[in-house]
DNA sequence: GGATTAACATGAAATACATTCATGAGATCG
DNA sequence: CGATCTCATGAATGTATTTCATGTTAATCC
């Protein structure tokens, strides 16, 4: 008789369509499968007619699917304004929020997602910190920093006021040749990569993944090639003048039109985890848990292949 | 950390505006006051700040409390249309509402009750079944009316799948000159009305409350003279012509100006209630529902001093 | 054509959450 | 200064959402 239609049911159809599937929806929302098809379930019977088709892919809405769509488009945006708004009403927000960031690739994702935040939070003062800093944790101790992008937490800054909030999880792959020997292997190990030039960012030992989590520990040490930008790494790679291991949503692309050829590391595979620390206060300041969340829906949308953490 | 803010919550902070108190929001909602006051709670505990000022009446917002009933402005209206919307796509609705009344006063409601709904299906036809009628539900079941306004619910009729769904309780007074005797009275019984003119609408004597409930159970027959106007009833009251018995809410104006004196009926006043009453197939029907719900809440937001059934 | 993987559905159990109940405190009014 | 009104609050209740543990279906792959 009442309606029972809520902002988490929109919010529910949004990311529905923005992930294309019940169960990417509910990594979006932090919610189990279950959970959608329930609520889902719940609004089709009250309404009487189904939102949408099931088999399908891409999913496709039914009219009154898409009807709730367009007032979940006027209605969440409204409110997230508003809620921004009561924010600055409450503590006249005018902090800052100066990034630093210690991996190469993360540009990619960090730049559309500073736009977004720019347009939401105009007063916020946003900033990179230029440079890639062995320690960016330490820029925050400094005060030179607000928020740093890192890949793995010291615990023992967990302990002194520092909060990690995970971002999110992808799988780092070795690049070869097309015509290499292991383009064909199912995955390749540590010895593998042994008398490889390995191909890398200009970045200090530590940063690097494949060698902090595969190659030193191996006590495997490697003749080493550097540049900055991933086409030229795929361009040495695809010549023939070594190995490289790059994220697979960063190479994505390359890989769909053969250029060069991924394998996996390890027979599990090899994942870097992302997580974006500060120091507690500034965890509290609603412009950055609004960053945090946004930055990680906007990933997950547009980064293939990763999952939330 | 996760907003909680729900349309329910929106719902709360606009029936706070519209009802002026937290008791008054809490019956237009159909909830306890109780329940209001822990939502409103737990929304200022999240923005940190009070959203209205409790003691001053008429209750004054603050400014997220005014963000946030603005955004309620916006949304919540844009909600019903969308469900409106699905409601025809589901079930292509053109029906009719023809809409049968038993009493005199009805009028002063439901003109403004219904002007709200044309505007809200406007493919529905509305109409008004006019003239009196002893039994409207009668009406119903010849299919000559789709609904009907009335004030008690014959036990018999709700055996016969006909729903009668609760509008609102007003009190009935006695309507007497300020120079009687019967004017400074606390309350009268049924034998202060003898030898008395009773002037009434120009109705059968069934649907009369303060015959059917009150001067014809005690066996007290009266001279009577009738009239279509409720002023002309005050005019002839006024100027020592007789007594009447009108609701409460019809004369408020008119008490203020002290231009006739109101007395209550019975030790505990004399109360009539409103139903709408349907066939359990209309009842389903989405406009149906929405013209009920609408209806109670423009009459508790304007008649003075009734109570939700 | 099984075997495997992935996506969605579903009933029951667990949990979280909103609401009510039963008060208390504070203000207002004859 | 009771009487009445409004709102707040903690505990108890009850409802509703979510999870858990499966089942079903469809698509993909040797």
């Amino acid at each position: 008789m009442q309606s029972l239609l809520e902002l988490r049911h929109l919010k529910t159809v949004q990311a529905l369509r923005n992930a294309g599937s019940l169960v990417r929806a509910a990594q979006l929302l932090n919610l189990t499968q279950s959970a959608l098809s329930h609520q889902l379930k719940a609004l089709e019977e009250q309404y009487g007619a189904p939102l949408f088709e099931r088999k399908s892919l891409p999913l496709r809405f039914t009219a009154p699917g898409e009807r709730l769509l367009a007032l979940a488009g006027t209605v969440l945006p409204a409110v997230d304004e508003a809620e921004r708004d009561i924010s600055r009403q409450v503590q006249g927000v005018a902090g800052s929020l100066r990034i630093a960031v210690e991996c190469h690739t993360c540009f990619d994702w960090l730049m559309p997602a500073m736009d977004i935040f720019r347009h939401r939070w105009p007063e916020v003062e946003l900033d990179i910190v230029s440079g890639f800093h062995a320690d960016p944790v330490g820029l925050i101790h400094q005060n030179r920093a607000d928020l740093a992008i890192v890949s793995e937490h010291d615990e023992s800054d967990a302990g002194q006021g520092i909060d990690f909030h995970p971002l999110f999880q992808y799988e780092i792959v070795a690049i070869v040749a097309n015509d290499s020997a292991l383009a064909s292997r199912n995955w390749i190990g540590a010895q593998d990569f042994v008398g490889q030039t390995l191909i890398t960012y200009p970045v200090p030992d530590e940063m690097l993944d494949i060698l902090r989590q595969v190659l030193t520990p191996a006590g495997i040490k490697l003749a080493r090639r550097s540049t900055e930008l991933t086409v030229a790494m795929l361009q040495l790679v695809a010549s023939g003048r070594g190995i490289a291991a790059l994220p697979l949503w960063a190479v994505q692309n390359y890989l769909e039109r053969r250029y060069v050829s991924a394998v996996k590391i390890g027979e599990h595979g090899l994942f870097g985890k992302l997580y974006a620390s500060c120091v507690a206060e500034t965890s509290q300041r609603p412009y950055l848990t609004d960053f945090v969340s946004m930055t990680r829906e906007s990933c997950f949308l547009t980064l293939p292949g990763i999952t939330l953490l």
